[in-house]
DNA sequence: AATGAATGAGCATTCATTCAT
DNA sequence: TATGAATGAATGCTCATTCAT
């Protein structure tokens, strides 16, 4: 058992330094670029060792996922730690999600990569590290809804989906198009990011007039009970 | 000139059926799956007779976004067209864009694409498609803003941008995590959409308590806009 | 036969719009970028119209060399006149082909791919014009000879081709290492085609000191008559 | 470590398979002729194998040419070890030139191909038998210089470039042209070469009358000091 | 546990030439 | 005489994964 422990600190180590190759590689040269090959030889062991430690170059990426998820929820602790409104807690999410995207960017672009791409299954540790986020957004969306500080309405796991949707839908369009937005609008990311929290946080609050009953997105909405 | 008329014709037939082909192999195998060696066996030609239509692969992907962002902007008008109502009109672009990843998913994987990706030149045809469907959201929004039924201080070019992103964002989680929101929301996809539009629509009236001065929020803002 | 004149007038104006077109192209791209699209296009014909002027593009290439080596014999009649002095003369030969190299370097290239590949044959108009090239150094070796200006064992025939290797080889040398001959050496490619050049004239010298009898120079030259 | 060190001679073994391969392929079919392909299935690996073994095309030529010239360099030192007249050497180097040509034809071509191509980057072992070719010429130059045997005014190492050059140009010509020489001259090969070494070598002598002040072979020669 | 050689299908692109019209 | 669409073999190179040692 003392062996086996000591072979399990071993491996944990190699295991790690592997994804800090494969994380530095993909700092430097970007996901795409990401090779079994390149990992190897900066781990410097051999190509075949990768594969004890990772069934594929996906689970990788999945390793350093779960690190990127982890990261992300202690961008959103730290942010939400700041306040104690509730509603701004709210609001910390989203600028988390901003300061994220642009101080560590290696880590928002694969979890965006996981966010864009159908056909990857989570499990395991990758999948809690999911649920871990949604937990904590969903417990600071469902303070603010016990606080009557949003609308009653809002079914708090529900809506963290959305948030997270939303947002990472956002800083891919600021990622993509940040050149069009300083040249069209002279608006800079951070500005252009303002209109959209300040877009959502406003849809959140109470005092909001209601569709109108019978109104094409009432009947919408009827339908899509269905 | 009829010979000629005839040829371009069959130019022009062979233009779409390389088109055709192109687009239902994205259909079926996904848009990293497409080579040009599938194009050419799939319209039974010689690989280098694509090349007479089409300069590179990415003209492939290029001329399938055009025709994927003309139907989306179809979309945008039919739906609109429903109703005279300034506010509807924007409910229903974003239910266009719900339907049109719903029924039209290879376009939308294709338009999804060119958002996602940086670096991707868009000129002529395909940078006029994009400026089509911009405008024709400004048009709805400014139509909105005209009539005070939203906030008068939304730019709603920006606003549009601002919707596309977090359509996009949306969309994507809506294709990656449908099974979750069955399994642990029981809600369907449309459901799940309708809470992000409600959510949206929502942040757009006027009525709105606006956040208090002096809160996290304002500061940022503040912060965002030297 | 009138209209066939016109008309073969005319199809020498496509003939030599044809070549020019390559021409451009060599100039521009260099040999090995030639192709017969590029061609075509340029004169703004079909592809398939090239092939009623030329047959290959390897007779276009012929075509093309045609004229460098007019060209070059034109180089070699106008340096040659510069002087009476039949000696001078033939340095004079050398140095046109240093210029012509300099000048000309499209033609030059041509002239030299001709010397450098085997498998090309040399046929009709081709081989006149570098018969004439060979008559007219001919000429200019034998009438120094007649003058007894250079060895009475010269065979002036032959001493041509040898002429015409080395300075081929010289250029070419010239060509590929003058980066190497400036830093290493500090010599200008016109200084180090100079003692090329010095060396040569000196080696035709009547005034010689033969190697002696039996040296094993001898034996080979001897030896290779078998 | 005797495990080892079989592996490593296995490896040794299929790199100098490979080139055992590219240079039996360029034997038979030319050097335009080789490709990746054609060297795997010669070899009986994979395609991708062949780059286990070299960096690329380029990397197998150059290693191909780097025993061409590893074999010039014995044919240089054999032959001139067949004599101590220092002159004698000079014409040996000719001479062991000449027949390399002759009996190891591939290996010319391939020093040719690199004499011929500019912009093809020499470094580590390529640059180093470039090298020692270079200083074992310029050594024996230097030695006949020293012995008076031949002008004092000759720079060796510069003199060695010439050399080259020349050599390098006649055996194109006698490559290219060998069926003119022996059709219009009734010269062989050797013979012609015969030709151009005393051409050469009579051109080294130091008991030459020197071309007369004023004449103009003089006056390029002032000019291009400049 | 570790190796690293081997695989081989895959990629986008080029181009001289042909031939039906 | 002129067209230009079509061909299709060929190019150098990549890379996740396997497996005998």
């Amino acid at each position: 058992m003392k062996i086996k422990h000591r072979k399990s600190l071993a491996k944990e180590m190699k295991h790690t330094a592997i994804l800090d190759a494969a994380e530095d590689i993909i700092a430097t040269e970007g996901l795409e670029a990401l090779s079994m090959s390149k990992v190897a030889k900066a781990v410097k062991i051999a190509k075949g060792t990768v594969y004890l430690y990772f069934e594929s170059k996906e689970e990788i990426i999945g390793g350093l996922t779960i690190r990127a998820r982890r990261e992300l929820l202690a961008y959103f602790k730290e942010y939400c730690s700041r306040t104690n409104d509730p509603l701004e807690k709210i609001k910390q999410i989203f600028w988390a999600d901003f300061y994220f995207y642009k101080e560590k960017h290696t880590y928002h672009e694969l979890v965006s990569f996981y966010e864009q791409n159908t056909g990857l299954e989570e499990k395991g540790e990758l999948a809690m590290s999911s649920y871990h986020i949604s937990q904590f957004v969903e417990g600071i969306i469902e303070d603010a809804k016990r606080k009557k500080v949003i609308r009653q309405d809002i079914i708090s796991s529900l809506q963290g989906f959305v948030f997270w949707g939303m947002a990472v839908g956002i800083l891919q369009i600021v990622n993509t198009k940040h050149d069009q937005l300083a040249k069209y609008f002279g608006k800079s990311e951070k500005e252009f990011y303002s209109v959209f929290v300040e877009n959502v946080i406003s849809g959140l609050l109470p005092e909001k007039i209601l569709p109108a009953q019978g109104s094409v997105y009432q009947r919408v909405v009827q339908e899509s009970k269905k």
